[in-house]
DNA sequence: GCGTTAAATGTTAACGTACACGCATAGAGA
DNA sequence: TCTCTATGCGTGTACGTTAACATTTAACGC
């Protein structure tokens, strides 16, 4: 069904139909209902070729994450996702606007939004991974947004759609497979670098749920605030020191390397296993090594590369995207890496 | 850069340009060089919206598999990644016409090939898992073929593409995990139904390779014949008599629920680990249930948007498409199942 | 009955590409 | 000098949508 099509059935030229159509203009009730019984009853999909030929417009699309190269360059590996699906989209031109943010530094997130705001851009993709401020923002901006979640979700908002992996469930799973690869039942120890983020702590939740299914497990918790990760190998001395026969290490951010590393400048490996997240250059090369033993990833290029997939079918299709995307949880040993 | 610049530029009409461009009628050879200068130094990419409008064609892509709900419905995951390819690049109307034959019947492969090629189609997607057959097929063509292969490489053939999962590699971390998880070091089965299928022997091959680095592990090797999947109760009651202490085993294909539901009902699961091979809902089922320990899956779904993907690329980008992609191995507990 | 006005509807030119058609011009042959 | 043909090139239309612009129609007052 073209609007030629329509508007040959229904007796009127295509200007009619289209005013129909877009709700522009004036046009009498009757011949209002004829059209819309046509489109009711065939059904109209507007041809997106010929729209975005005729529109001749770039979709900006602003992506607010923390710097690339923070985190072990995780939030690298989501903006090539989003760059490589731009790239697949590329007929419909959609432009990337990259915003980074200071993780957690409240100031920069605002300036970063601020200007993000500024820039016009006609959709967002925002990580919002600290909460609180983040939605402070949203509800800050009168205009009505259009924006995604990717990373994580944010409740008491109105994305188009989240893509996140469910963190708990991470965690859980963290637990099952350190049990495995360790053949042990403890002592443990979870590291979590940022105190703040809901993501890390889930997994940290899950983690322990995990063990509290099985009998008398001793977990010991490692937290170290982001901005003294320097303090981290006082306290993994501290932990062996406390617990010589440790039998396990999960930690819950991507920077697992880094303990990795540590551990095995210690000559603790051998009788520690450790678990990480992501697929970081640094953590896939510890894991051929054999200084990680298993890392579990959340497909970051497939969240960047959903996340702008939805937003293609909302702006350019008008269709309504699915509000939701949970990842899989990957798990990743030397064997299957790719 | 459009061809009306280009032309602009030149001094000509659009008409010429598009002479030089698409290589047909009759230009001054002064006027060919100019041309082709301006394309060269300043690049020309087709607008793929006009030019698919102009068009208006549809993209008829054979699919040739083998029947979807045969293999505990392995191929309709293919076939369900394709589809939703399709749709999401609605805008370029890709129309997937499915060719189904009975696996391993030659004279099947054969009757489908033909009714395919006779389809008229514009580029063709194969699972090139009866070797020999397909081979001599392909070769028996004589126009030039736009066909690209999907679940297995096909050696010594000119694909497009080819998607596909290292077998061999699926096979080495199936005994890794079975190690692990059975926290033994056997005696172990491989259960293998199709003695003809390239990916399952590698598999089994795999599998055997990673035992083959570890002291005196005992492996068992199932086989039975396609047609004779009827006797695999005897030959794994057999087995068990033979080892009565049989610590785990591995199914190289998808039938693996059935394996492990009669494991079950035997009631010897508790002693036994049970591995498998992808997500196919009654596998899924079992994993849930805790009949299967452990599935390995080669993301049929991305396979098939992968693979589709690659065609566009190929025929409305006209881009050379990437020739090879490896699928990664994925591994699924209980835990962390979709 | 005529002019005026607003409401209702029609027309057309893009967007960039593809391709059929046809018009100039030059050189050859009568 | 006058055709005739081959060569080189320009023009026009279509794809389906959008949106500005133009035209028709009906209603009303005088």
């Amino acid at each position: 069904m073209t609007v030629a099509e329509i508007a040959k059935r229904a007796g009127v030229s295509i200007g009619t139909v289209d005013r129909v159509l877009h709700n522009r203009g004036r046009v009498s009730p009757k011949t209002r209902k004829r059209i819309q019984d046509i489109v009711n009853t065939e059904g109209y999909h507007p041809n997106a070729l010929a729209r975005q030929l005729k529109r001749n417009r770039d979709y900006r699309i602003g992506v607010l994450i923390p710097e690339l190269k923070k985190e072990s360059g995780y939030w690298e590996l989501i903006y090539n996702g989003i760059l490589r699906a731009s790239e697949e989209l590329s007929a419909f031109s959609f432009k990337i606007e990259l915003f980074e943010f200071i993780r957690p530094e409240r100031a920069s997130l605002t300036a970063a939004f601020k200007k993000m705001m500024g820039s016009g851009c006609c959709a967002y993709i925002i990580a919002p991974i600290m909460e609180e401020e983040t939605r402070a923002l949203l509800e800050g901006e009168k205009s009505q947004l259009t924006y995604t979640f990717i990373d994580s979700p944010l409740p008491g908002t109105r994305p188009i759609t989240t893509v996140a992996q469910d963190p708990f469930r991470g965690g859980y799973l963290a637990g099952k497979m350190l049990e495995l690869i360790s053949r042990s039942n403890g002592p443990y120890a979870v590291v979590r670098p940022y105190t703040e983020a809901f993501n890390l702590n889930e997994r940290a939740r899950g983690f322990n749920a995990w063990f509290a299914l099985q009998k008398d497990v001793v977990l010991l918790d490692v937290v170290c605030p982001e901005r003294h990760l320097n303090e981290m190998p006082a306290l993994l001395h501290a932990a062996h020191q406390k617990y010589p026969d440790l039998k396990g290490i999960f930690i819950v951010a991507s920077m697992g390397h880094q303990i990795a590393n540590f551990i095995y400048e210690q000559g603790w490996k051998k009788d520690i296993s450790i678990i990480g997240y992501d697929l970081v250059t640094e953590n896939v090369q510890c894991l051929k090594e054999g200084k990680i033993d298993c890392l579990i990833s959340q497909r970051p290029e497939e969240q960047g590369r959903q996340v702008l997939y939805q937003l293609y079918k909302k702006i350019v299709l008008e269709e309504e995207p699915n509000p939701q995307f949970n990842m899989p949880l990957d798990i990743f040993f030397k064997e299957n890496l790719i």
